[in-house]
DNA sequence: AACGGTCTCAACCGCGGATGG
DNA sequence: CCCATCCGCGGTTGAGACCGT
């Protein structure tokens, strides 16, 4: 048996508002509010209309203050970032964004922004650079800060961290020690996917990074499986390799200096094989899959993680900048 | 001009959580 | 605690607009 319905929708209205219906609710609501109940609303104001309905009404169109029209490049950037960190929690970035709603940035995201993303991150245009807002091509020409920038200046989801992102992997929960790949605008990188076509890790196929680092780490650029040679569960999921990027990005901006340490292990470099995000992160890993050191030769493998590394932790890392403060509260 | 395919976005649907009796 | 009710959210739909041939 199925939920009840919250009217009867033989005697309500449904489809587009007409201009009358829209001026009684406005006018209803100016004077008298919705009288904290949107299920009696219609009756008392002479709609005949489901609650539901006048209340998305009111909420994405009638009420003061709604922005329409198109999004600003500041504004995509914003949902670009939110979304990388919590994915389609729309509310909550329509709370970033004043005068726009929930339903605007998801539709604007559905019809716009996913192409974007799609398009800039292709698999199957190898080398096309990544256009996002928030990546430059200019990548190694842009400054960095030169003293570290308080948390909570950037990242909306500093007062409540344990609420923040990671999570919507799978419902995957890194413990209390939530990062945050938020991407601040001001430190872009150039980064873009595409189809490997020299592969041989246990035959199975992978995808490039390609990026525009420093010569040092261009080597850091394959992705493979992860360690069960299934690359499906987490490299064919596009959330989570922007979150792959995020991360990356995060860890540059802290770290004043690009290091394609921490995602190596993702990456195949054809020596310490290849890891999982989620290992990664918890720090889980049991083998050489975690690669928080260099390159090649002068890899420090260890099985680790973000939040050991937050911590100065894990063995053998190179990075010379604690960057706790960063990471989590 | 006609047609078919694609895109946009307002509106709908149903679920989960909060609240109160 | 249980249950009913309502709210808010995210996913989905479909009518109309737009575009390419």
């Amino acid at each position: 048996m199925g939920r009840a319905p919250c009217c009867d929708k033989t005697k309500v209205k449904r489809g587009p508002w007409s201009p009358e219906e829209d001026s009684k609710l406005r006018g209803y609501i100016e004077k008298y509010g919705n009288g904290g109940n949107w299920i009696s609303f219609p009756l008392k104001a002479g709609l005949r209309r489901c609650g539901k309905s006048c209340r998305l009404r009111w909420l994405n169109y009638l009420r003061p203050n709604i922005k329409h029209g198109d999004f600003s490049e500041e504004e995509d950037r914003i949902i670009f970032s939110l979304f990388a960190a919590i994915g389609s929690r729309w509310s909550i970035i329509a709370a970033h964004l004043p005068g726009r709603t929930d339903n605007d940035i998801k539709n604007y995201w559905n019809t716009k922004l996913r192409k974007k993303l799609m398009s800039s991150s292709s698999f199957s245009h190898s080398s096309s650079a990544m256009t996002s807002p928030f990546l430059n091509p200019n990548s190694q020409d842009v400054k960095r800060p030169s003293t570290t920038i308080s948390p909570s200046s950037y990242n909306p989801y500093f007062e409540n961290p344990t609420k923040a992102l990671i999570s919507n992997i799978d419902g995957f929960e890194a413990d209390n020690h939530q990062i945050f790949p938020f991407v601040n605008p001001n430190y872009p990188q150039d980064i873009s996917l595409s189809e490997s076509s020299n592969n041989n890790i246990s035959g199975t196929s992978g995808f490039s990074l390609n990026h525009n680092m420093c010569g040092h780490y261009s080597n850091h650029n394959h992705f493979s499986s992860d360690v069960s040679g299934n690359r499906s569960e987490i490299i064919m999921k596009q959330e989570e390799i922007m979150m792959l990027m995020m991360i990356d990005n995060h860890i540059d901006q802290r770290t004043k200096g690009y290091n394609g340490d921490f995602t190596q292990g993702y990456y195949s470099n054809f020596i310490n094989g290849h890891g999982d995000l989620k290992q990664m992160i918890s720090g889980t890993g049991t083998n050489s899959n975690i690669n928080m050191g260099g390159s090649g030769s002068e890899s420090a493998s260890s099985s680790s993680s973000i939040s050991n590394l937050a911590e100065n932790k894990s063995s053998g890392s190179l990075l010379q900048h604690k960057c706790l403060p960063y990471f989590y509260s």
